[in-house]
DNA sequence: AAAGGGGTCAACCGCCCGACA
DNA sequence: GTGTCGGGCGGTTGACCCCTT
């Protein structure tokens, strides 16, 4: 059935609300409640249809309203209610006092997707991105290859499929956050791999948010991939997941320490442990809200986030990357 | 200083559902 | 059982703002 839509007939008024017909509304709203939305414009005095009176007060007028900036407590409780809930911004609404449904949906597609797009977690499943998983295996064997030959390691980069992965990885990541290492000082890194990356594994690291490693243990429905085998955490804490099969290589995920503060993914059938990334850590969440309005503050806000998200790759010294990537 | 490109978010749209006559 | 109404929902749009060139 549905109804057909009211506000573009009889000459009622659309777009941005003037401070006259805010005061209209929440002076009639004040007298006499709100409800029976289509005939409150005409009884109040607005050119506006009853579906927008309804939005411009549930979304903005109402006094019970909080406004500003979302800390990070609620992007935290907004992720992993999205994660149970999906797209459910009403339910989400529910949960966090003071904030709308359109202003969680807003904020979700503005921020915090791209945020986790960043730290390859697919916004939809909240798991990992299997293309990026895919892209690590390649990366893993190129570089396997390349301790055997350096010059395979060139060659393989040069392999389409590396490359669209590559370019769909790097434009996730954002290509300015892409360091790229000199291998001199790496040696010393691949001499002394993390203990944890026993037998064929090569990690790789990537960066979940605490909300995200809460989820991890909290959501039994998640995908296996993100299962944690209690039994099999080793001596540093690791805590290995459960491994996927992609493309022949076995992927799973170590979560780091015991503030779950890291997490690594890994794939097997690779002989030797030849590490390309570096341990990064994930600073604990702040607990500070931010200021209303503050800008600068979001802005630092998104550079931390992208600082933290940098994957470090280590080339050969003397290997041109730049007409690479 | 001006243009344009991207990000943000208030507002709208179309659809759906439950209540009720 | 059917049609209408009131209200809610998620998705999309477009105006505005800010930053970069």
């Amino acid at each position: 059935m549905g109804k057909p839509p009211g506000c573009d007939k009889n000459g009622l008024k659309k777009g941005p609300w003037t401070a006259e017909e805010d005061q209209k509304l929440i002076d009639y709203i004040q007298k006499h409640g709100h409800g029976r939305w289509r005939t409150l414009p005409k009884n109040a005095g607005l050119k506006r249809c009853g579906k927008s009176c309804r939005l411009r007060w549930t979304n903005y007028l109402r006094p019970d309203i909080k406004r500003g900036k979302f800390s990070v407590e609620e992007d935290e409780v907004i992720i992993q209610l999205h994660s149970v809930l999906g797209n459910k911004w009403s339910a989400i609404a529910a949960r966090l006092p003071g904030r709308t449904d359109n202003e969680i949906k807003n904020y979700w597609n503005t921020h915090i997707k791209k945020k986790l797009l960043r730290m390859g977690i697919d916004p939809v499943t909240h798991a990992p991105r299997l293309d990026l998983l895919e892209l690590s295996s390649l990366l893993s064997s190129s570089l396997y290859n390349s301790s055997l030959n350096p010059a395979g390691f060139v060659g393989s980069m040069f392999n389409p499929s590396f490359f669209s992965l590559a370019t769909a990885f790097l434009s996730s990541n954002q290509t300015k956050n892409l360091e790229i290492n000199n291998l001199a000082g790496n040696i010393q890194q691949i001499q002394n791999p993390y203990e944890p990356y026993q037998g064929n594994q090569v990690p790789v690291i990537t960066q979940v948010s605490q909300a995200d490693l809460n989820q991890f243990s909290a959501n039994p429905g998640l995908p296996n991939l993100w299962q944690i085998d209690n039994n099999v955490s080793d001596s540093k804490g690791f805590l290995p997941t459960t491994m996927q099969n992609i493309n022949g290589y076995n992927h799973g995920f170590y979560l780091g320490d015991q503030n779950l503060q890291q997490v690594c993914t890994f794939s097997e059938k690779i002989p030797n442990l030849v590490p390309f990334g570096s341990l990064l850590s994930t600073p604990s969440s702040s607990s500070t809200p931010l200021n209303n309005g503050s800008s600068t503050e979001d802005i630092e806000r998104d550079s931390y986030c992208s600082s933290n998200n940098m994957l470090i790759f280590d080339v050969p010294k003397g290997l041109n990357v730049n007409g690479c990537m």
